[in-house]
DNA sequence: GCCGACAGTAATGTCAACAATTTTGTCGCA
DNA sequence: TGCGACAAAATTGTTGACATTACTGTCGGC
């Protein structure tokens, strides 16, 4: 019945996994997931494999695929990478910005504000990935949006257990204005700056993390 | 026989992928392949997957694999990305070069000196791989290296072509010598400019390419 | 003589069954 | 009771065959 049945399939089993319906390590038994899927074995197994390519799940030999668990400092290492990255496409935002666009970014922000008031953690992560999002599409660099969206799908659960750090928000909520605030004022170097400031506090805030569960 | 065949296949059809044995836009006909590499289908349709995963290859519904052409458009932007990977690895390299690294380097660095004396250009275009592999090596980065073989086998055929440009060779080695001086001189801003301005050189190589290419 | 339909061929997408391997559970023995 | 070997079950890796789809060359009609 489906058309392509591989990609909805893969589709799916990513969103499982990034919702966090499989832990990390949690072995991912083929049989099981196509009847989950209503999908027969070999759509399914390209679909991991699809998964694999993208660093989501790992196989092992002869005994299948696990959802691959991303250490703390791995998650340092890529955040470390999304600096250059996002850096470089607030940078091309500036220079794209259209007033449509800089309206919507105004906006985003502007709820940020709002549920960062009324302390809704869930809502404010939400409008985090839409910002980002945002940027992303605004600096129109397909190679550098493809390469974020596999890095960000890798550290979702850290990213997550981030934003339920007390605080966090007041930290990251004055940065994100200012990243706003230069894209709209066209500033590319401030852009880029200002985004560059706000992942290394990310990377920061994942050595706290790290030091805090190793004593 | 084959231990791990998968990744054998999928290893020797990407080699002969960027030695340039299949066109790009060439259809990649799934029986000749079992024939060539000696496997079955299954096999080889799994090394197809990863391959495409990868950019190096694109499945069309119900038409199977073709080698992916990449654009000198889209060359631009890798190399775009490139200019911050290995910009950061550059820096880390100098962060952490042992002597025995410098030496190595400096050896890559001589060799191109003579090759380029006597126009090898395919020796030149060898050791260039080697040097920045060998920076790749040392700055120890596992997230950058990984995406940097991605991008970097998507473009080996304009990076080829580029090699081939009269003079290339003559701009280009006073670049990889200042790198190597700022790495083994333990200067992490200074290695990680002169990479960022080798690459940017290659990005407008790329351009010069671009106009010459549409008239 | 040219255009469109049609059948034949070739290649791909999918499935179900088989073989090989790991894991689990049980029994015997110290 | 604890440990190791053996057997059974479960799970994965692989193969070959089948169905579906796109390509090609030919034939008939206009």
């Amino acid at each position: 019945m489906p058309e392509d049945s591989k990609a909805t399939v893969t589709e799916a089993l990513r969103v499982a996994i990034l919702a966090g319906e499989f832990a990390p390590k949690q072995r991912l038994v083929e049989i099981d997931l196509c009847e989950r899927f209503g999908t027969s074995r070999f759509i399914l197994r390209s679909a991991l494999q699809e998964l694999a390519a993208q660093g989501l799940v790992e196989f092992q030999h002869n005994r299948g695929a696990r959802v691959r668990d991303v250490s703390l400092a791995e998650a340092i290492e890529i955040t470390e990478v999304r600096i250059l990255l996002e850096g470089l496409l607030a940078a091309r935002a500036a220079e794209r910005v259209t007033r449509s666009d800089a309206a919507m970014l105004r906006a985003i922000v502007r709820d940020m504000r709002t549920v960062v008031a009324k302390s809704e953690l869930l809502a404010y992560s939400d409008l985090n990935a839409r910002l980002h999002g945002a940027i992303r599409d605004i600096g129109a660099h397909e190679t550098a949006s493809r390469l974020l969206r596999q890095l960000r799908d890798q550290t979702v659960r850290h990213q997550f257990s981030l934003s339920l750090v007390p605080g966090r928000p007041a930290v990251s909520l004055p940065q994100h204005e200012a990243i706003v605030a230069a894209i709209t004022a066209r500033d590319p170097d401030a852009a880029e700056r200002a985004m560059r400031d706000h992942l290394q506090s990310v990377v920061e805030a994942f050595r706290a993390l790290s030091v805090a569960a190793t004593p």
